[in-house]
DNA sequence: TATGAATGAGTCTTCATTCAT
DNA sequence: AATGAATGAAGACTCATTCAT
């Protein structure tokens, strides 16, 4: 019966498309996203070229199924509740994107690289970014009802903020970390949380008081 | 008789050489890093194929020299002085930043594009950043002396300032303008600079009211 | 044991053949010789990739056994005995072979594109077109001995007329068809007889009176 | 200066060119439309894969270019102003027709081939035939006129005729021939225009005898 | 028998770079 | 200095065919 050799044989297939986005990932990552090519991916997979274009439509497609993987890691670090006060909670947040984001270095390079390349990947940063950029928005206009957070425009606010921890973050995976680590990642956090805190606070000095 | 070519020669070879580079730089603008190819570039300035190569020695090379020249833009500006209070100066500071930055939109695109592919262009991006950064490094700490910027570390500072600017400007320059300008360069200048007022600000609230 | 599952095997494969030699058919009728490939039809035939080589050789094999059926279906018409005059038999011969034609469009065009790729196919055509000609040739024989075709060549006439139904048949199928059926089969078919009967009718105004 | 060198340039390339469109109607001819790879024409024409892209977008672009050669080459014969009665014109246009066709034998079932594949060489085929079937039908209409032609349907008439040639053509060229010439180009040419001029003479026996 | 994953040879196409003129 | 024809090395993608299950 062909319904036997069924389960075995799906499972070599999802290994082997296992193989090949774990190939693609390295490859992207240590290459960037315009010299990566099949060849790469196929030859660090140990598969024949062909075998590719049996899961996936091309370059790009891979591209996408390699930064689903690595966005929904950062999302499920992004959904853990932050306790404490809003500094504590911003010290947690931003850690937690810094380890994430660390994880998968060249990637979120890849991504700005192949932006301009192909239209697809470029909705696929803004939808991966809008979110965050969303709910900074909303934390914020949730402690301006509270009265812990001065009076200033969500959107803009929570734009430039998420833009500062987003780069900060690039450039000191990429140019820093390669350099020796002269800055950890822990004290980077604290100073980002620190900025980020006075920037908005309704009453610096009160809240860290108490 | 030889010799009354030669100043001739030299003055059409200038005039090519700026040719190449006002077409690279038109090009590199318009189709980013990696779809730039030598091909455009001269059909774009007029000339053979072949005349580039008496020029520069390839993509690379005729890029750092585009890259030259706006930098050299960037530079002109950011020396001018600023004048009034810390905020009134951030504004100033970030507005003409912004406006210098919107001249060359897709290029500092193609920098961070081209920068995974060639370590001179990587180079390039850390040796244009660096002065910024420190100019803004030395200001922290000019005005921690004036008793005028709280206590933080004026390098991580500066890093994570610098990348709010300049992360949110690329993120508005690329992807807020085309959806129609929502947001205006002064808009964006004033809450920047009062974000990163408030960050560092030693009393806030005492020096606008003063 | 094993004997009771041996009808049903063959059953199953008499059955899958079938299917595949259907969908074979239907591919090539749509896309032509070269566009159809061992895919195409196994999709089409809802069986596995590698089951295709289980019955066929290869794409010229799968063909072969597509056209031999057609071929049958055409002489299977062309066997019905004629009735009326010359002329009128002409009319229903022509008619009955616009008629199969018509049901296999694509097929022919396949034969046409298929020969330079492949002998077999060249010899298939040569092979299913000798006997019509050999008909008509013999036809044309007759009639001259009952005294009501004019003396000309019968081998070179019946290549003539019988190039002349088949390609305008061709023709009339492919290119005034999609362009809205401005000429009907019927009509098509008395002209070609008309033409075919005056071509060779030893006195075609006696006969027609008659 | 740059014009002293530009003829011989452009000689050469002209060189080149020809060179290209020479192995391509050789290529084309030997091998069909489909089995026609770039590769195969660069290699007969001794130069470089990429020279090809040079003067050609690709495959169906350099056959364009062999079929206008070979079509103009067809119209020169066919501007041929002919002499004496209806069947003696028949006699000169038929010949010269099967004459240019034999010169290019495979470049015919080339266009056959390559029509389904692509719509601009079926559009190529189309306008090479259309202004010959115009012809046959004005001239049956002119001789309706003179009372030389009964009256049959001008414009069908002239398809199953066009056609009739063509295809006995085809088939003489392809299957005839190369078993051994048993037949002849001129008697050839004969058969097919007594049968043409018998299909639609108004009074065949008449003209003849005068 | 039937399956469908894997293979790799073969084609098309682009482009950086060279070089004779 | 300038030209532009020629080159050939990549890289993307397809598909006939094999083979272990």
């Amino acid at each position: 019966m062909s319904h036997s050799s069924s389960p075995r044989r799906s499972l070599r297939a999802t290994g082997t498309t296992e193989q090949l986005v774990v190939a693609a990932r390295e490859v992207f990552e240590s290459r960037g996203y315009a010299a990566t090519t099949v060849g790469l991916i196929t030859r660090a997979a140990n598969t024949a070229h062909g075998t590719f274009y049996l899961y996936f439509k091309n370059k790009e497609d891979v591209f996408a199924r390699v930064m689903a993987e690595v966005t929904a890691d950062l999302f499920a670090h992004a959904r853990a509740p932050w306790e404490g006060d809003l500094h504590d909670q911003l010290v947690q947040a931003i850690g937690g994107y810094l380890q994430v984001f660390g994880a998968h270095r060249g990637l979120w390079r890849c991504l700005l690289e192949g932006m301009h390349r192909s239209p697809a990947i470029e909705q696929m940063w803004l939808e991966q970014r809008r979110p965050f950029i969303d709910r900074i928005a909303r934390d914020i206009e949730r402690n301006q009802r509270a009265g812990l957070v001065r009076p200033v425009d969500p959107i803009l606010t929570a734009e430039s903020l998420g833009s500062m921890v987003e780069w900060t973050t690039v450039c000191w995976i990429e140019y820093d970390e390669p350099r020796g680590h002269a800055t950890t990642a822990d004290e980077l956090a604290r100073t980002l949380a620190d900025l980020w805190y006075h920037s908005i606070a309704a009453d610096p000095g009160a809240e860290r008081a108490g």
